[in-house]
DNA sequence: ATGTTTGTTATACACAAAGCATAACAGATA
DNA sequence: TATCTGTTATGCTTTGTGTATAACAAACAT
């Protein structure tokens, strides 16, 4: 598993962290039952703080991403067993409209806006055709 | 011009307030030309000091939607004068794809993501039926 | 001219978040 | 038993957020 992070960002290393794994479950190379690396050795690896990636292990837990075991480590749950929550979807629209503010304040009309968020939503999984119910992976 | 502020979210609240405005342009609600309220009388009725809205027009000047003239106070930019820059155009992919990410892991298909993509771009402008070029306020 | 309102700048302070360092504990495994 | 795992507990520094107070300069109304 690669990860990348940016210490120039404003974003915090856990944020970005959390974010690359969930783009990484997605995207389905981080597969069901895969287990991801000990906070030790990915904080060994990352050159950060082993709370830090700890940090984003709880938040993965806390929403249901993985599972933690002792010993075995965080492994990944799979895909379609999460729930669309009120919360999610909350927290979805709120982003959305704010960006679709911002677009519409630089004038960008409605195709092109969708048209950005279909190419979003197709670049995590490329060859995904009609994936919502199977979990057909490859 | 109504704005809220809510003191138990967790986005800072010049954020907040940034956002609020910006959608406010975007809606028309807040016309070009028009004059925002000045930093002490819109802290003095939000109750918040008066650097926190300072720091906030001081967002909004740098990202072009309003320019400030002393005495005459921050007023709003024409909508259609800011042009999509790349900075714009990298955080709204950014930003897209780990929202794209998240609605993949609780299986939201394509449809049900663009057709959300699409009521909040819709639900900013109501009325709007093609506002891309000419600025046609009403 | 004078006073008022405007944005602007400068300090100082309190509080929380982020990140790091170090250490120790408990469960699972070889 | 030794080693790896997640977990918890302190302590610390740095940064961001928000407030408080004060002062300055430009524009405007009187």
């Amino acid at each position: 598993m690669i990860v990348s992070i940016d210490y120039e960002s404003d974003t915090p290393l856990y944020t970005q962290l959390y974010d690359e794994i969930v783009r990484g479950i997605a995207s389905g190379r981080l597969e069901s039952g895969e287990n991801l690396p000990s906070v030790r050795s990915l904080a060994g690896d990352l050159g950060i703080n082993l709370h830090t990636v700890n940090k984003t292990y709880q938040l993965l837990k806390q929403e249901g991403f993985v599972h933690i075991h002792r010993q075995k480590g965080a492994v990944v749950q799979p895909a379609g067993s999460l729930p669309v929550t009120d919360a999610f979807r909350t927290r979805m629209e709120r982003q959305l409209e704010s960006l679709a503010s911002e677009a519409l304040c630089r004038s960008m009309r409605e195709e092109e806006f969708l048209e950005r968020c279909r190419s979003a939503y197709r670049s995590i999984r490329p060859q995904a055709r009609d994936t919502h119910e199977g979990g057909r992976e490859r």
